[in-house]
DNA sequence: TACAGGCGCTTAAACGTATTAGCATAAAAT
DNA sequence: ATTTTATGCTAATACGTTTAAGCGCCTGTA
């Protein structure tokens, strides 16, 4: 088992002080005027016996991670896995690293995820945050830590976030199914007070009007049991008869469409917000509004770096625009 | 902007030795005979701050993190999601975090990522091992970290793994399409020699020779662009006229559906290797073989925690049984 | 000849914690 | 009365880095 080398040993192998060696391998030979002799010989030495800094020692030093931290709802649908690997793309070409978690929307989950990133001195947090997370928030503002919020934000808040035009997606949607022809369009969304979702019902409700029909909402609680929102949501099916569903996120959908195909009965038009990689297979395949991915990770990360990098103090809100994806399921038969 | 507390202003606070403070804080009052009223007066005091130590600096001193790094093939799988999130819960109520990242089956990001958990001092890992990680592998264990690999190991190095039955659940899903009367059943499967999929070719080979048919084996390269997979999987359907598929993997098979979507042809009949949460949903439902991912989860979890606490050294290579999940898409019509 | 300033490097202190060795006092044993 | 042992706590060092301050030497100028 070989002793695990420092900067020491380097200084003592080459006779010369730790200062200098460290000045060298941060790049400021120039800066503290070391000689280009010097500075070779200590690089080419490192390089030969294979130093690496402990990485801990450099953070308590220096306060600095150069890591963010991100704190995402779940990691496993499809709209967050995507975000999060542009994201670390993009972080990592500029030399911060990305460490992730899921809060499965737990609030109490979060506050430890968001602890736990905390305790180990993350640089800066992107999140979406949950309901009930202002307090843990609010902290982080407090101690001026870099933050940008997505997909969602805290309304009662003063903080950087990106989303996306919730209200036009929604509407959008709703306007195509009306315009299709449907007459019963049902939105299903969840019990939930969260920025997104009050949009999403916002922009449905403004189509609604445009169209002058009658609004048919469904809001589900989604978060034990699966199995009882698929029933829960089978009897609002029998009871209000929709000919056409919005749903207000692709998880919905995925339920909604399996409590419909246990039901065994005539297919409702079907709307999702958020696409999903596999709504391409579906038969049929399923309409869906389509967030920019791409643009929002590439916003997050530039608001978080030019934080970072201390350029930029100012609020950054942004809101950017989705696309309706037309499909089969919401064509008129 | 209020001021980090440290361990010293407890102690300054109360008059007492940092030595003192630190005692009772990691719980060696009793041991080191601490008086139990000052040992009470201290922890209130510490809660009344709102005292918070410094993991950095922690770590720093103990050389241990309390973190394990999980490094997985692709988090937004659901197989590999759901045995994330179990190991997450488990190494949580024992007081470990996980820091997970996905590596795309990526060699040279996979270096990378373990470089970066190393970096950060893990206390353990847990890993799949994606092909050319020989050596990242043997250097970890030459430097007697605790380790343990799954879903597939690597043949030449000695390290610890919980791997399901590649080969009889492979073995099962042939036969059972054999015992359908499919003459014509095919293996898609990547070009790869993980251990995993050696074991799947296996046991498919083994079901073919007991069923006396002939094999018809697809390797696709399905790293980077998911549309020439797709057009290179239909000219082997064209050309084969395969009456049932077994796909290697839940992506495959995905990509396999949408080939075979796309080309409006009768549909073979499908099995996948590995469960998807929408295969329940697809029309028809898709056969699986199931992982018992909480088993591996669990057992991946003890397997390292039984290290780190020092209890175990001797190697730990688990093999657990997979279930076929018979669905509409295996049965002959 | 004396002095200023540039050059190339080093000394020493810090970051915030854990832990070894030991000190002063009091009680118990000889 | 002296030595031993137990009690309750602390001083000092270590973990591996970064960095402010400074030191001796040389060169050029007055």
């Amino acid at each position: 088992m070989k002793k695990k080398i420092l900067i020491s040993d380097i200084a003592k192998d080459l006779g010369i002080s730790v200062t200098t060696v460290s000045f060298i391998l941060n790049g400021k030979a120039k800066e503290k005027r070391i000689s280009e002799g010097l500075t070779k010989r200590v690089l080419d030495h490192v390089k030969k016996v294979g130093y690496k800094p402990n990485e801990l020692a450099k953070s308590l030093r220096t306060g600095k991670t150069k890591i963010i931290g991100l704190v995402i709802e779940d990691i496993s649908n499809p709209f967050f896995a995507n975000i999060a690997r542009f994201i670390e793309a993009k972080a990592y070409s500029r030399g911060y690293r990305i460490i992730y978690c899921s809060t499965d929307n737990d609030v109490d989950r979060t506050i430890a995820l968001v602890q736990l990133f905390r305790d180990r001195h993350v640089d800066g947090y992107i999140i979406t945050p949950s309901e009930g997370l202002a307090e843990t928030i609010q902290s982080l503002l407090s101690s001026q830590l870099p933050l940008v919020l997505f997909d969602r934000y805290l309304p009662n808040l003063q903080t950087n976030y990106v989303v996306s035009d919730n209200i036009k997606g929604a509407y959008d949607a709703t306007a195509h199914l009306a315009e299709q022809g449907y007459k019963r369009i049902a939105l299903v969304t969840l019990y939930s007070s969260q920025t997104q979702m009050r949009d999403r019902m916002d922009g449905y409700m403004r189509a609604i009007d445009t169209y002058k029909l009658q609004p048919y909402v469904k809001k589900v609680n989604v978060t034990h049991d699966e199995q009882a929102a698929i029933a829960d949501f089978q009897s609002f099916l029998a009871e209000q008869q929709p000919d056409a569903v919005f749903f207000a996120t692709n998880y919905l959908a995925i339920s909604g469409l399996k409590a419909i195909k246990q039901l065994d009965m005539p297919m409702p038009a079907v709307v999702s917000y958020d696409d999903h990689t596999l709504f391409k297979l579906f038969s049929p395949t399923i309409t869906a509004v389509s967030q920019p991915i791409e643009a929002i990770a590439d916003e997050l990360i530039n608001i978080l770096l030019n934080q970072l990098d201390g350029k930029e103090r100012a609020l950054k809100q942004v809101v950017l625009p989705s696309a309706l994806l037309i499909r089969e399921s919401s064509l008129k038969k």
